[in-house]
DNA sequence: CGTCGAGTTGACATAATTCAAGTAAGGTGG
DNA sequence: CCACCTTACTTGAATTATGTCAACTCGACG
Protein backbone atom coordinates (compact mmCIF):
# COMPACT_ATOMS: atom_id res chain seq x y z
CA UNK A 1 0.00 0.00 0.00
CA UNK A 2 1.17 3.13 -1.15
CA UNK A 3 -0.53 5.64 1.15
CA UNK A 4 -3.65 7.56 0.54
CA UNK A 5 -4.10 8.88 -3.01
CA UNK A 6 -7.31 10.99 -1.33
CA UNK A 7 -4.57 12.60 0.53
CA UNK A 8 -2.19 13.22 -2.37
CA UNK A 9 -5.03 14.51 -4.39
CA UNK A 10 -6.14 16.59 -1.22
CA UNK A 11 -2.65 17.75 -0.44
CA UNK A 12 -2.45 19.05 -4.05
CA UNK A 13 -4.21 21.88 -1.86
CA UNK A 14 -3.13 22.00 1.24
CA UNK A 15 0.23 20.92 3.70
CA UNK A 16 -1.76 17.95 5.64
CA UNK A 17 -0.90 17.57 9.01
CA UNK A 18 0.26 13.77 9.73
CA UNK A 19 -2.69 13.24 11.89
CA UNK A 20 -5.00 14.78 8.93
CA UNK A 21 -3.30 12.47 6.67
CA UNK A 22 -3.83 9.55 8.85
CA UNK A 23 -7.52 10.27 9.51
CA UNK A 24 -7.65 10.51 5.42
CA UNK A 25 -6.25 6.86 5.09
CA UNK A 26 -8.43 5.23 7.46
CA UNK A 27 -11.06 5.95 4.95
CA UNK A 28 -8.68 4.00 2.63
CA UNK A 29 -8.11 0.52 4.90
CA UNK A 30 -9.95 -1.55 2.40
CA UNK A 31 -9.83 -2.17 -1.38
CA UNK A 32 -11.94 -3.48 -4.31
CA UNK A 33 -10.84 -3.75 -7.69
CA UNK A 34 -12.82 -3.82 -11.03
CA UNK A 35 -12.56 -5.06 -14.37
CA UNK A 36 -13.31 -3.05 -17.23
CA UNK A 37 -17.14 -2.54 -17.65
CA UNK A 38 -17.92 -3.82 -14.36
CA UNK A 39 -20.71 -1.81 -12.45
CA UNK A 40 -19.85 -0.44 -8.85
CA UNK A 41 -23.32 0.50 -7.97
CA UNK A 42 -26.44 0.87 -8.92
CA UNK A 43 -28.95 3.75 -9.17
CA UNK A 44 -31.42 3.70 -6.36
CA UNK A 45 -29.36 0.69 -4.21
CA UNK A 46 -29.58 1.54 -0.40
CA UNK A 47 -25.73 1.75 0.69
CA UNK A 48 -24.07 3.29 3.08
CA UNK A 49 -21.05 3.21 0.82
CA UNK A 50 -19.17 6.39 -0.54
CA UNK A 51 -15.69 5.47 -2.34
CA UNK A 52 -12.03 7.09 -2.90
CA UNK A 53 -11.27 6.16 -6.60
CA UNK A 54 -7.49 4.54 -6.25
CA UNK A 55 -6.25 3.60 -10.08
CA UNK A 56 -8.38 3.85 -13.05
CA UNK A 57 -11.03 5.54 -14.49
CA UNK A 58 -14.60 5.41 -13.90
CA UNK A 59 -17.96 7.42 -14.75
CA UNK A 60 -21.24 8.13 -12.84
CA UNK A 61 -24.48 8.56 -14.86
CA UNK A 62 -28.60 7.95 -14.95
CA UNK A 63 -30.88 6.15 -17.25
CA UNK A 64 -33.76 7.78 -18.05
CA UNK A 65 -37.33 6.12 -18.38
CA UNK A 66 -36.62 5.49 -22.61
CA UNK A 67 -33.23 3.74 -22.05
CA UNK A 68 -31.49 6.92 -22.73
CA UNK A 69 -27.81 7.63 -20.56
CA UNK A 70 -26.58 10.80 -19.51
CA UNK A 71 -22.93 10.26 -18.08
CA UNK A 72 -23.04 12.80 -15.62
CA UNK A 73 -19.43 13.25 -14.52
CA UNK A 74 -15.75 11.51 -15.72
CA UNK A 75 -13.74 10.25 -12.23
CA UNK A 76 -9.83 10.12 -11.93
CA UNK A 77 -8.14 8.86 -9.34
CA UNK A 78 -7.92 10.90 -5.72
CA UNK A 79 -11.65 11.50 -6.97
CA UNK A 80 -14.33 10.89 -3.90
CA UNK A 81 -16.60 9.24 -5.98
CA UNK A 82 -20.37 8.45 -5.35
CA UNK A 83 -21.20 11.42 -3.24
CA UNK A 84 -24.94 11.64 -3.49
CA UNK A 85 -25.61 9.10 -0.53
CA UNK A 86 -23.23 11.56 1.78
CA UNK A 87 -27.04 13.57 1.53
CA UNK A 88 -29.57 10.25 0.61
CA UNK A 89 -29.69 7.46 1.81
CA UNK A 90 -30.35 5.78 -1.85
CA UNK A 91 -27.94 6.17 -4.70
CA UNK A 92 -28.16 8.53 -7.40
CA UNK A 93 -26.35 7.64 -9.86
CA UNK A 94 -24.66 4.72 -11.17
CA UNK A 95 -20.88 3.84 -10.95
CA UNK A 96 -18.89 1.65 -13.63
CA UNK A 97 -15.87 1.12 -14.10
CA UNK A 98 -14.06 2.76 -17.52
CA UNK A 99 -11.02 1.04 -17.20
CA UNK A 100 -9.78 -1.44 -14.92
CA UNK A 101 -10.15 0.36 -11.61
CA UNK A 102 -9.08 0.15 -7.68
CA UNK A 103 -12.10 1.79 -5.67
CA UNK A 104 -11.49 2.26 -1.68
CA UNK A 105 -14.83 1.73 -0.31
CA UNK A 106 -15.75 3.45 3.10
CA UNK A 107 -19.09 3.64 5.41
CA UNK A 108 -20.03 7.25 4.81
CA UNK A 109 -20.23 7.16 9.26
CA UNK A 110 -16.44 7.47 9.04
CA UNK A 111 -17.39 10.81 7.57
CA UNK A 112 -18.38 12.02 11.37
CA UNK A 113 -14.90 11.14 13.06
CA UNK A 114 -13.48 13.99 10.04
CA UNK A 115 -15.94 16.11 10.68
CA UNK A 116 -15.47 16.06 14.59
CA UNK A 117 -12.02 15.98 14.86
CA UNK A 118 -10.76 17.02 11.76
CA UNK A 119 -12.42 20.37 11.13
CA UNK A 120 -10.19 21.69 8.59
CA UNK A 121 -9.95 18.72 6.35
CA UNK A 122 -13.57 18.73 6.27
CA UNK A 123 -13.61 22.37 5.04
CA UNK A 124 -11.16 21.38 2.54
CA UNK A 125 -13.94 18.35 1.64
CA UNK A 126 -16.52 20.82 1.41
CA UNK A 127 -14.54 23.27 -0.84
CA UNK A 128 -13.57 20.71 -3.44
CA UNK A 129 -17.45 19.32 -3.48
CA UNK A 130 -17.90 23.25 -4.51
CA UNK A 131 -14.93 23.39 -6.78
CA UNK A 132 -17.14 19.87 -8.03
CA UNK A 133 -20.81 21.93 -8.60
CA UNK A 134 -19.01 24.74 -10.55
CA UNK A 135 -17.67 22.25 -12.83
CA UNK A 136 -21.05 20.32 -12.88
CA UNK A 137 -22.48 24.39 -14.16
CA UNK A 138 -19.73 24.41 -16.51
CA UNK A 139 -21.55 20.99 -18.37
CA UNK A 140 -25.01 22.50 -17.81
CA UNK A 141 -23.64 25.67 -19.77
CA UNK A 142 -21.88 23.39 -22.49
CA UNK A 143 -24.89 21.31 -22.70
CA UNK A 144 -27.38 23.84 -23.15
CA UNK A 145 -25.85 27.12 -24.52
CA UNK A 146 -23.32 25.55 -27.47
CA UNK A 147 -23.48 23.41 -30.59
CA UNK A 148 -22.36 19.68 -30.59
CA UNK A 149 -18.91 20.74 -32.03
CA UNK A 150 -18.58 22.54 -28.54
CA UNK A 151 -19.60 20.21 -26.78
CA UNK A 152 -17.27 17.47 -27.63
CA UNK A 153 -14.45 20.42 -27.73
CA UNK A 154 -15.23 20.82 -24.42
CA UNK A 155 -15.21 17.20 -22.89
CA UNK A 156 -11.79 16.68 -24.94
CA UNK A 157 -10.17 19.87 -22.95
CA UNK A 158 -11.97 18.78 -19.66
CA UNK A 159 -10.19 15.21 -20.33
CA UNK A 160 -6.99 16.59 -20.89
CA UNK A 161 -6.96 19.18 -18.14
CA UNK A 162 -7.84 16.48 -15.78
CA UNK A 163 -5.50 14.28 -16.68
CA UNK A 164 -2.69 16.93 -16.82
CA UNK A 165 -3.51 17.46 -13.25
CA UNK A 166 -2.47 14.06 -12.33
CA UNK A 167 0.16 13.47 -14.61
CA UNK A 168 2.68 16.53 -15.32
CA UNK A 169 4.45 14.71 -17.83
CA UNK A 170 0.93 15.23 -20.13
CA UNK A 171 1.37 17.24 -22.30
CA UNK A 172 -1.32 17.45 -25.11
CA UNK A 173 -1.96 13.91 -26.33
CA UNK A 174 -3.88 11.09 -24.24
CA UNK A 175 -5.85 8.15 -24.91
CA UNK A 176 -9.25 8.58 -25.48
CA UNK A 177 -10.76 5.18 -23.57
CA UNK A 178 -13.97 6.40 -24.14
CA UNK A 179 -16.38 4.88 -27.06
CA UNK A 180 -17.93 7.55 -29.02
CA UNK A 181 -21.16 6.15 -27.84
CA UNK A 182 -19.84 7.21 -24.35
CA UNK A 183 -19.26 10.77 -25.20
CA UNK A 184 -22.63 11.15 -26.85
CA UNK A 185 -24.00 10.09 -23.58
CA UNK A 186 -21.53 12.39 -21.59
CA UNK A 187 -22.26 15.31 -23.99
CA UNK A 188 -26.28 14.80 -24.92
CA UNK A 189 -25.64 13.47 -28.69
CA UNK A 190 -25.69 10.37 -30.82
CA UNK A 191 -22.60 8.09 -31.47
CA UNK A 192 -23.46 9.14 -34.90
CA UNK A 193 -23.19 13.02 -34.39
CA UNK A 194 -20.14 12.44 -32.43
CA UNK A 195 -18.52 10.98 -35.03
CA UNK A 196 -18.98 13.86 -37.59
CA UNK A 197 -18.01 16.39 -34.81
CA UNK A 198 -14.84 14.50 -34.03
CA UNK A 199 -14.20 14.82 -37.60
CA UNK A 200 -14.87 18.02 -37.96
CA UNK A 201 -12.51 19.22 -35.56
CA UNK A 202 -9.57 16.91 -37.08
CA UNK A 203 -10.06 18.72 -40.26
CA UNK A 204 -10.02 21.71 -38.64
CA UNK A 205 -7.01 20.90 -37.62
CA UNK A 206 -7.47 21.06 -33.78
CA UNK A 207 -7.26 17.83 -32.98
CA UNK A 208 -5.71 14.79 -34.42
CA UNK A 209 -6.37 11.09 -33.82
CA UNK A 210 -4.58 8.00 -34.32
CA UNK A 211 -5.86 4.21 -33.24
CA UNK A 212 -6.86 5.43 -29.49
CA UNK A 213 -5.41 8.61 -28.60
CA UNK A 214 -5.94 11.87 -29.08
CA UNK A 215 -3.73 15.30 -29.40
CA UNK A 216 -5.23 18.23 -29.25
CA UNK A 217 -2.98 20.09 -31.68
CA UNK A 218 -4.35 23.33 -31.01
CA UNK A 219 -5.34 23.58 -27.59
CA UNK A 220 -6.18 27.65 -27.62
CA UNK A 221 -8.63 27.76 -30.96
CA UNK A 222 -10.39 24.60 -29.37
CA UNK A 223 -10.53 26.18 -26.33
CA UNK A 224 -12.62 29.14 -27.72
CA UNK A 225 -14.33 27.34 -30.42
CA UNK A 226 -15.90 24.77 -27.38
CA UNK A 227 -16.62 28.06 -25.14
CA UNK A 228 -14.30 26.13 -22.82
CA UNK A 229 -13.29 27.66 -18.93
CA UNK A 230 -10.32 26.64 -17.57
CA UNK A 231 -11.76 26.17 -13.87
CA UNK A 232 -8.02 24.84 -12.51
CA UNK A 233 -7.48 27.79 -10.41
CA UNK A 234 -6.20 27.15 -6.65
CA UNK A 235 -8.60 26.45 -4.27
CA UNK A 236 -9.16 29.02 -1.85
CA UNK A 237 -8.39 27.89 1.41
CA UNK A 238 -8.32 30.91 3.31
CA UNK A 239 -11.22 30.89 5.50
CA UNK A 240 -10.30 26.96 6.37
CA UNK A 241 -9.73 26.28 10.08
CA UNK A 242 -6.73 25.66 12.08
CA UNK A 243 -5.51 22.21 12.19
CA UNK A 244 -6.25 20.48 15.24
CA UNK A 245 -4.04 18.65 17.22
CA UNK B 1 -35.77 40.54 12.81
CA UNK B 2 -37.16 37.26 12.59
CA UNK B 3 -34.96 35.37 13.19
CA UNK B 4 -32.57 33.12 10.36
CA UNK B 5 -34.24 31.73 7.59
CA UNK B 6 -31.18 29.64 7.31
CA UNK B 7 -31.79 27.97 10.59
CA UNK B 8 -34.70 27.50 9.62
CA UNK B 9 -34.40 25.82 6.55
CA UNK B 10 -32.09 23.47 8.09
CA UNK B 11 -34.27 23.13 10.82
CA UNK B 12 -36.57 21.33 8.52
CA UNK B 13 -33.88 18.35 8.39
CA UNK B 14 -32.40 18.04 11.85
CA UNK B 15 -33.35 19.38 15.25
CA UNK B 16 -30.77 22.19 16.08
CA UNK B 17 -29.58 23.10 19.32
CA UNK B 18 -29.74 26.77 20.25
CA UNK B 19 -26.35 27.48 20.24
CA UNK B 20 -26.48 26.25 16.79
CA UNK B 21 -29.21 28.24 15.63
CA UNK B 22 -27.43 31.23 17.38
CA UNK B 23 -24.40 30.40 15.11
CA UNK B 24 -26.09 30.35 12.11
CA UNK B 25 -27.80 33.28 13.01
CA UNK B 26 -24.68 34.88 13.22
CA UNK B 27 -24.23 34.49 9.51
CA UNK B 28 -27.62 36.82 8.83
CA UNK B 29 -26.78 39.73 11.03
CA UNK B 30 -26.48 41.96 8.28
CA UNK B 31 -29.37 42.42 5.47
CA UNK B 32 -29.08 43.86 1.95
CA UNK B 33 -32.41 44.81 0.18
CA UNK B 34 -32.57 44.21 -3.95
CA UNK B 35 -35.02 44.86 -6.60
CA UNK B 36 -36.28 42.89 -8.98
CA UNK B 37 -33.76 42.93 -11.87
CA UNK B 38 -30.88 43.86 -9.61
CA UNK B 39 -27.59 42.08 -9.76
CA UNK B 40 -26.29 41.32 -6.83
CA UNK B 41 -23.08 39.85 -7.97
CA UNK B 42 -21.04 39.50 -11.34
CA UNK B 43 -19.13 36.88 -12.73
CA UNK B 44 -15.78 36.50 -12.08
CA UNK B 45 -15.85 39.29 -9.17
CA UNK B 46 -13.47 38.88 -6.36
CA UNK B 47 -15.36 38.60 -3.22
CA UNK B 48 -15.42 37.34 0.49
CA UNK B 49 -19.03 37.01 0.21
CA UNK B 50 -21.87 34.48 0.35
CA UNK B 51 -25.64 35.34 0.73
CA UNK B 52 -28.31 33.78 2.42
CA UNK B 53 -31.25 34.36 0.70
CA UNK B 54 -34.06 35.81 2.84
CA UNK B 55 -36.85 36.88 0.80
CA UNK B 56 -38.02 36.59 -2.66
CA UNK B 57 -36.52 35.02 -5.70
CA UNK B 58 -33.08 35.07 -7.30
CA UNK B 59 -31.25 33.20 -9.90
CA UNK B 60 -27.36 32.19 -10.79
CA UNK B 61 -26.37 32.43 -14.23
CA UNK B 62 -23.05 32.51 -16.38
CA UNK B 63 -22.97 34.25 -19.68
CA UNK B 64 -21.35 32.79 -22.69
CA UNK B 65 -18.73 34.60 -25.35
CA UNK B 66 -21.81 34.91 -28.19
CA UNK B 67 -24.04 36.50 -25.28
CA UNK B 68 -25.94 33.49 -24.46
CA UNK B 69 -26.71 32.97 -20.85
CA UNK B 70 -27.34 30.07 -19.23
CA UNK B 71 -29.32 29.96 -15.80
CA UNK B 72 -27.79 27.83 -13.68
CA UNK B 73 -30.04 27.20 -10.65
CA UNK B 74 -33.27 29.05 -9.18
CA UNK B 75 -32.91 30.21 -5.85
CA UNK B 76 -35.82 30.61 -3.08
CA UNK B 77 -35.34 31.71 0.57
CA UNK B 78 -33.94 29.93 2.78
CA UNK B 79 -30.78 28.41 0.32
CA UNK B 80 -27.14 29.61 0.43
CA UNK B 81 -26.12 31.19 -2.49
CA UNK B 82 -22.42 32.10 -4.51
CA UNK B 83 -21.56 29.31 -2.88
CA UNK B 84 -19.26 28.66 -5.92
CA UNK B 85 -16.51 31.42 -3.93
CA UNK B 86 -16.25 29.01 -1.22
CA UNK B 87 -14.13 27.08 -3.49
CA UNK B 88 -12.68 29.66 -5.47
CA UNK B 89 -11.54 33.32 -4.86
CA UNK B 90 -13.56 34.52 -8.00
CA UNK B 91 -17.37 34.43 -8.34
CA UNK B 92 -18.09 31.82 -11.05
CA UNK B 93 -21.89 32.83 -11.58
CA UNK B 94 -23.61 35.74 -11.66
CA UNK B 95 -26.76 36.53 -9.11
CA UNK B 96 -29.72 38.52 -9.62
CA UNK B 97 -33.13 39.04 -7.91
CA UNK B 98 -35.96 37.68 -9.85
CA UNK B 99 -38.17 39.25 -7.88
CA UNK B 100 -37.71 42.12 -5.09
CA UNK B 101 -35.34 40.49 -2.19
CA UNK B 102 -33.65 40.82 0.78
CA UNK B 103 -30.05 39.18 1.32
CA UNK B 104 -27.94 38.41 4.27
CA UNK B 105 -24.26 38.59 2.86
CA UNK B 106 -21.47 37.24 5.61
CA UNK B 107 -17.97 36.68 4.62
CA UNK B 108 -17.09 33.22 4.13
CA UNK B 109 -14.15 33.36 7.00
CA UNK B 110 -17.71 32.90 9.27
CA UNK B 111 -17.78 29.37 8.05
CA UNK B 112 -14.31 28.72 9.68
CA UNK B 113 -16.00 29.12 13.52
CA UNK B 114 -18.85 27.01 11.90
CA UNK B 115 -16.39 24.86 11.27
CA UNK B 116 -14.16 24.62 13.98
CA UNK B 117 -17.32 24.97 17.11
CA UNK B 118 -20.50 22.88 15.12
CA UNK B 119 -19.21 20.14 13.38
CA UNK B 120 -22.58 18.78 13.10
CA UNK B 121 -23.84 22.31 11.35
CA UNK B 122 -21.25 21.79 8.89
CA UNK B 123 -21.80 18.23 7.97
CA UNK B 124 -25.30 19.62 7.57
CA UNK B 125 -24.17 22.17 5.16
CA UNK B 126 -21.71 19.55 3.45
CA UNK B 127 -24.84 17.33 2.62
CA UNK B 128 -27.15 20.12 1.60
CA UNK B 129 -24.59 21.39 -0.75
CA UNK B 130 -24.33 17.18 -2.15
CA UNK B 131 -28.50 17.57 -2.46
CA UNK B 132 -28.06 20.62 -5.07
CA UNK B 133 -25.65 18.86 -6.26
CA UNK B 134 -27.71 15.72 -7.24
CA UNK B 135 -30.38 18.58 -8.60
CA UNK B 136 -28.07 20.13 -10.73
CA UNK B 137 -27.09 16.46 -12.32
CA UNK B 138 -30.78 15.86 -13.01
CA UNK B 139 -31.03 19.23 -14.73
CA UNK B 140 -28.00 17.98 -16.85
CA UNK B 141 -29.80 14.95 -17.85
CA UNK B 142 -32.62 16.58 -18.69
CA UNK B 143 -30.62 19.05 -20.83
CA UNK B 144 -28.84 16.17 -22.12
CA UNK B 145 -31.41 13.74 -22.41
CA UNK B 146 -34.89 14.75 -23.15
CA UNK B 147 -36.88 17.04 -25.38
CA UNK B 148 -38.09 20.54 -25.09
CA UNK B 149 -41.05 19.96 -23.74
CA UNK B 150 -39.77 17.66 -21.51
CA UNK B 151 -37.06 20.62 -20.26
CA UNK B 152 -39.66 23.19 -19.71
CA UNK B 153 -42.58 20.38 -18.07
CA UNK B 154 -39.46 19.43 -15.32
CA UNK B 155 -38.71 22.75 -14.90
CA UNK B 156 -42.40 23.46 -14.00
CA UNK B 157 -42.32 21.09 -11.49
CA UNK B 158 -39.34 22.01 -10.05
CA UNK B 159 -40.23 25.40 -9.38
CA UNK B 160 -43.89 24.07 -7.53
CA UNK B 161 -42.11 21.31 -5.19
CA UNK B 162 -39.85 23.58 -4.16
CA UNK B 163 -42.73 26.47 -3.90
CA UNK B 164 -44.02 23.40 -1.85
CA UNK B 165 -41.55 22.91 -0.19
CA UNK B 166 -41.44 26.67 1.31
CA UNK B 167 -45.35 27.05 1.63
CA UNK B 168 -47.36 23.86 2.35
CA UNK B 169 -50.67 25.54 1.77
CA UNK B 170 -49.33 25.91 -1.89
CA UNK B 171 -50.91 22.59 -3.91
CA UNK B 172 -50.52 22.79 -7.62
CA UNK B 173 -51.18 26.70 -8.72
CA UNK B 174 -48.00 29.50 -8.97
CA UNK B 175 -47.30 32.65 -9.94
CA UNK B 176 -44.45 31.67 -12.81
CA UNK B 177 -43.12 35.61 -12.58
CA UNK B 178 -39.84 34.18 -15.08
CA UNK B 179 -40.41 35.36 -18.32
CA UNK B 180 -40.48 32.78 -21.45
CA UNK B 181 -36.88 34.33 -22.09
CA UNK B 182 -35.80 33.16 -18.43
CA UNK B 183 -37.00 30.30 -18.85
CA UNK B 184 -35.90 29.18 -21.65
CA UNK B 185 -31.91 30.69 -20.62
CA UNK B 186 -33.32 27.69 -17.80
CA UNK B 187 -33.81 24.73 -19.95
CA UNK B 188 -31.35 26.03 -23.32
CA UNK B 189 -34.17 26.83 -25.43
CA UNK B 190 -35.05 29.68 -27.33
CA UNK B 191 -37.89 31.96 -26.03
CA UNK B 192 -40.36 31.15 -28.78
CA UNK B 193 -39.87 27.57 -28.52
CA UNK B 194 -40.52 27.71 -25.01
CA UNK B 195 -43.71 29.84 -25.74
CA UNK B 196 -44.64 26.72 -28.28
CA UNK B 197 -43.96 23.74 -25.72
CA UNK B 198 -45.73 26.24 -23.04
CA UNK B 199 -48.85 26.07 -25.26
CA UNK B 200 -48.11 22.39 -26.06
CA UNK B 201 -48.39 21.30 -22.56
CA UNK B 202 -51.66 23.50 -21.89
CA UNK B 203 -53.30 21.87 -24.93
CA UNK B 204 -52.18 18.18 -23.63
CA UNK B 205 -54.37 19.35 -20.50
CA UNK B 206 -51.27 18.96 -17.99
CA UNK B 207 -51.03 22.84 -17.24
CA UNK B 208 -53.39 25.78 -17.27
CA UNK B 209 -51.64 29.39 -18.23
CA UNK B 210 -53.93 32.39 -16.58
CA UNK B 211 -52.34 35.90 -16.81
CA UNK B 212 -49.28 35.25 -15.33
CA UNK B 213 -49.88 32.21 -13.35
CA UNK B 214 -49.54 28.59 -13.94
CA UNK B 215 -51.98 25.49 -12.84
CA UNK B 216 -50.82 22.07 -12.74
CA UNK B 217 -53.60 19.74 -13.59
CA UNK B 218 -52.26 16.81 -14.39
CA UNK B 219 -48.68 16.49 -12.33
CA UNK B 220 -48.13 12.77 -12.30
CA UNK B 221 -48.73 13.07 -15.93
CA UNK B 222 -46.25 15.59 -16.28
CA UNK B 223 -43.68 14.53 -14.31
CA UNK B 224 -43.95 11.11 -16.80
CA UNK B 225 -43.72 13.34 -19.69
CA UNK B 226 -40.93 15.19 -18.04
CA UNK B 227 -38.84 12.61 -16.89
CA UNK B 228 -39.09 14.50 -13.36
CA UNK B 229 -37.94 12.74 -10.42
CA UNK B 230 -39.24 14.50 -7.47
CA UNK B 231 -35.77 14.70 -5.09
CA UNK B 232 -37.56 15.67 -2.36
CA UNK B 233 -36.75 12.90 0.13
CA UNK B 234 -35.33 13.12 3.75
CA UNK B 235 -32.00 14.10 4.05
CA UNK B 236 -30.09 11.39 5.61
CA UNK B 237 -28.45 12.83 8.71
CA UNK B 238 -27.86 9.02 10.08
CA UNK B 239 -23.85 9.97 9.88
CA UNK B 240 -23.79 13.50 11.14
CA UNK B 241 -21.90 14.16 14.15
CA UNK B 242 -23.40 14.68 18.01
CA UNK B 243 -24.31 18.44 18.66
CA UNK B 244 -21.41 20.23 20.31
CA UNK B 245 -21.69 22.00 23.80
C1' DC C 1 -11.97 -17.94 -40.37
C1' DG C 2 -16.00 -15.91 -38.61
C1' DT C 3 -18.05 -12.94 -35.39
C1' DC C 4 -18.56 -8.84 -32.85
C1' DG C 5 -18.06 -4.21 -31.31
C1' DA C 6 -16.64 0.16 -32.70
C1' DG C 7 -16.05 3.51 -36.09
C1' DT C 8 -17.43 5.72 -40.59
C1' DT C 9 -20.32 7.61 -44.05
C1' DG C 10 -24.55 8.83 -46.86
C1' DA C 11 -29.49 9.79 -47.37
C1' DC C 12 -33.33 11.21 -45.15
C1' DA C 13 -36.38 12.81 -41.14
C1' DT C 14 -37.32 15.72 -37.35
C1' DA C 15 -36.72 19.03 -33.61
C1' DA C 16 -35.50 23.36 -32.64
C1' DT C 17 -33.91 27.90 -34.23
C1' DT C 18 -34.27 32.06 -36.80
C1' DC C 19 -36.67 35.65 -38.82
C1' DA C 20 -40.53 38.32 -39.20
C1' DA C 21 -44.83 40.26 -38.07
C1' DG C 22 -48.18 41.05 -35.14
C1' DT C 23 -51.04 41.39 -30.37
C1' DA C 24 -51.67 42.38 -25.50
C1' DA C 25 -50.57 44.65 -21.17
C1' DG C 26 -48.41 47.94 -18.23
C1' DG C 27 -45.97 52.28 -17.41
C1' DT C 28 -45.14 57.08 -18.35
C1' DG C 29 -45.30 61.79 -19.78
C1' DG C 30 -48.30 65.31 -21.68
C1' DC D 1 -57.18 60.42 -19.05
C1' DC D 2 -55.15 59.60 -23.26
C1' DA D 3 -51.33 58.60 -26.49
C1' DC D 4 -47.30 56.52 -26.78
C1' DC D 5 -43.60 53.15 -25.58
C1' DT D 6 -41.81 49.26 -24.14
C1' DT D 7 -41.69 44.58 -22.93
C1' DA D 8 -43.50 40.19 -23.13
C1' DC D 9 -46.06 36.98 -25.53
C1' DT D 10 -47.86 34.69 -29.84
C1' DT D 11 -47.84 32.65 -34.34
C1' DG D 12 -46.32 31.33 -39.18
C1' DA D 13 -42.74 30.23 -42.63
C1' DA D 14 -38.16 29.13 -43.79
C1' DT D 15 -33.69 27.31 -42.25
C1' DT D 16 -30.36 24.60 -39.76
C1' DA D 17 -28.61 21.34 -36.47
C1' DT D 18 -29.01 17.04 -34.94
C1' DG D 19 -31.08 12.48 -35.00
C1' DT D 20 -32.37 8.13 -37.39
C1' DC D 21 -31.65 4.42 -40.33
C1' DA D 22 -28.86 1.67 -43.01
C1' DA D 23 -24.81 -0.05 -45.05
C1' DC D 24 -20.09 -0.78 -44.94
C1' DT D 25 -15.00 -1.14 -42.99
C1' DC D 26 -11.73 -2.48 -39.77
C1' DG D 27 -9.36 -4.72 -36.09
C1' DA D 28 -9.59 -7.78 -32.09
C1' DC D 29 -10.49 -12.02 -30.51
C1' DG D 30 -11.82 -16.75 -30.02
Amino acid sequence: MTGSCFAERLGHFLDLTEKERAALARLEERERTLKRGQMLRRENDGSDEIYVLRHGWMMSYVYLDDGSRQILRLHFPGDLIGSSNIAYRDAAESLTAITDAVVCPFEKQALRTLFDDHPRVAALLFAVSQAERVSLTDRLASLGRTSARARVGALLLDMLHRIRFMRKDVTNSFELILTQEEIGDATGLTAVHVNRMMRALAEEGMIERRNGSVTIVDERALAQASAYFNRFAELDTSWFPAPRG
